[in-house]
DNA sequence: CTGTTAGCGCTTTCAA
DNA sequence: TTGAAAGCGCTAACAG
């Protein structure tokens, strides 16, 4: 049997009192305190945390619901935020959604079922009803990389609007007319899909429907199903924007199994700077995505969150996302097209 | 306040006793028990989990120790590990350790201090040493994907070098005699290398130093600067063959840099069939690993474990993984070799 | 600063 | 079947 703090009580001679506010930081007379250290250390006891959550309504545990685990977006994500919160002695519990919203509600219960004491999230949902049981249990959420239809929530997300319109200025600037954009319903999808569109209208180059790919959730199959299509149109577009990492994979595998070229036949801008990107020929341009600071940025708002409840409004944190040049984005001769 | 099971006392007129029973499936009368549902309903009672893990000593918590979680290959592992764990009501504890083997001590520690009832644990580390924490404290470990030098813990794996040998005999019977191998000194890394070692020598084709390159972990550093190298000899291979997915990365990248065509001028196997190598151009020839069976299997045995303990003997299942054809190696000459 | 005491919400004997 | 009672190991008043 592991060793308690009336083991400890036993070895010094102490009150259970005296021990527990040692375990937790407080004042101790220094003789005292070199005595309950010893017994620490000669009975090699450590702290039953499910003791201590019962009293103090914290597990010390942190949700983290996933759109899709599987994808590398989610790992680095996850790498980031892991780090952040282990640091601090918060263990982070992971929910996948696989891509399903149906999943997604049912983590969301699973985390109020396991007294989670907050909630990071990377959302497919749009509608906010899903959080509903955390917010009836008094669980505070974080939104990452997506936003939901509602201000009640934090969130840390990019301007994904303004770095989709100042890639597709990028994608005109280098002469594309004929742009394609291939995205998802989903939040960020639909406010990069506006930035294409505002960038344009700015321009005032048109946008015929068929060059809009769109589909309720972003994933590879999108990718490559949209780009298929646009190969096969008459006047194909020259150069396509895509709104999430699966969604260029699949365009990827789309050109590679046509034996289309990148950039000569047709020009490409993804998002997130991945591993995919590093290891493409060639090299992709993208709107890359600060990943650390999405994750930490969203950890340390949930612990104060957790910590201070509603005593700050609700924070909505847009991080700048760079557009970083790459090789697949051809420059065409404006006056020729 | 949430409702407590003596909120359901007050309710239905009950013994505690009775009401627990219910909610642990033990058997009630229909009357009592229909009473009981309608308490539940009405006060949206949901059972704390922390209560009952004091007494069951159980938290109904596993804890996942991965290596690098940035890596793809984890992600489809946690994938599958987490939908098997969730599904019976486990929820699971992310550790990451980026493929530091002090991390990773520090990791198992950290569940052990979290309590979790089992470790699923993708390891660096080839020495047990670092899991002696869990081993005092009673609590199952599992190895998933990597085996460590001892026999006394369940692990779920490939047949790694009948699996890598199989790959070398392909390249050998393709006409390759010239070929380099890329390894880590992990067990994975160093049990692939061993059957690359079986087939050459089976095949009477000698190894000379140059063609082969070691780290002590997989990485795709590794690769990359091991190609870089490769690519610098005078009679530079004809094909490699990498043992993990991140070094089969790190050499694609050097290949491109240097614009070295695959399979045109060199050719390459790898190891684990995840988005990338489908997305790559030319589609990579490579062993597929079931990913999906070593996650299932490997969390099946664990809650076996936790269930009977070491009433049966430590597990040490050997799947079998295929070698799947694509693109990027060349058959060549022999005679003109 | 220290110790006593009363719970946290649940499971689990044990007797009825 | 049921219920009373005794903890699980800890924290947090409170009084000293």
């Amino acid at each position: 049997m592991a060793a308690t703090i009336k083991d400890i009580r036993a070895e010094t001679g102490l009150g259970l009192a005296t021990i527990s506010k040692y375990l937790n930081g407080g004042n101790v007379r220094n003789e005292n305190r070199q005595k309950i250290e010893e017994a620490i250390k000669k009975l090699d006891y450590h702290p039953n945390v499910t003791a201590r959550s019962l009293v103090t309504k914290r597990t010390r545990t942190i949700g983290f619901v996933v759109n899709n685990i599987a994808s590398n977006f989610s790992g680095v994500l996850l790498q980031h935020a892991s780090a952040y919160l282990h640091e601090r002695g918060y263990g982070m519990m992971i929910c996948d959604s696989s891509l399903s919203e149906r999943q997604e509600e049912e983590n969301i219960r699973f985390c109020v079922e396991k007294q989670v004491d907050g909630i990071l999230m990377v959302s497919s949902a749009v509608d906010p009803g899903f959080l509903a049981p955390a917010v009836k249990a008094g669980i505070p959420a974080v939104l990452l990389d997506r936003e939901i239809k509602s201000d009640a929530f934090d969130c840390v997300t990019i301007d994904n609007s303004n770095a989709s319109e100042r890639a597709t200025d990028y994608l005109l600037g280098c002469g594309h007319r004929r742009i394609a954009v291939i995205h998802s319903e989903e939040y960020t999808g639909n406010e990069r899909f506006m930035g294409y569109l505002a960038s344009m209208k700015k321009a005032g180059v048109s946008v015929p429907d068929k060059y809009v790919c769109s589909a309720h959730i972003h994933s590879t199959e999108l990718g490559y199903k949209s780009m298929m299509k646009l190969l096969k149109l008459k006047d194909r577009p020259t150069a396509v924007l895509t709104t999430n990492y699966e969604v260029s994979l699949g365009v990827i595998m789309a050109l590679n199994e046509q034996g289309i070229g990148c950039p000569e036949d047709v020009s490409l801008i993804g998002f997130d700077e991945l591993i995919l990107p590093m290891v493409m020929r060639p090299k992709l341009t993208l709107v890359a995505q600060p990943m650390e600071e999405i994750a930490s940025e969203g950890a340390r708002i949930l612990l104060k969150r957790i910590e201070e409840g509603n005593s700050f409004p609700p924070q909505r944190v847009s991080l700048y996302a760079a557009l970083k040049e790459g090789e697949s984005v051809r420059r065409i001769d404006v006056l020729k097209n």
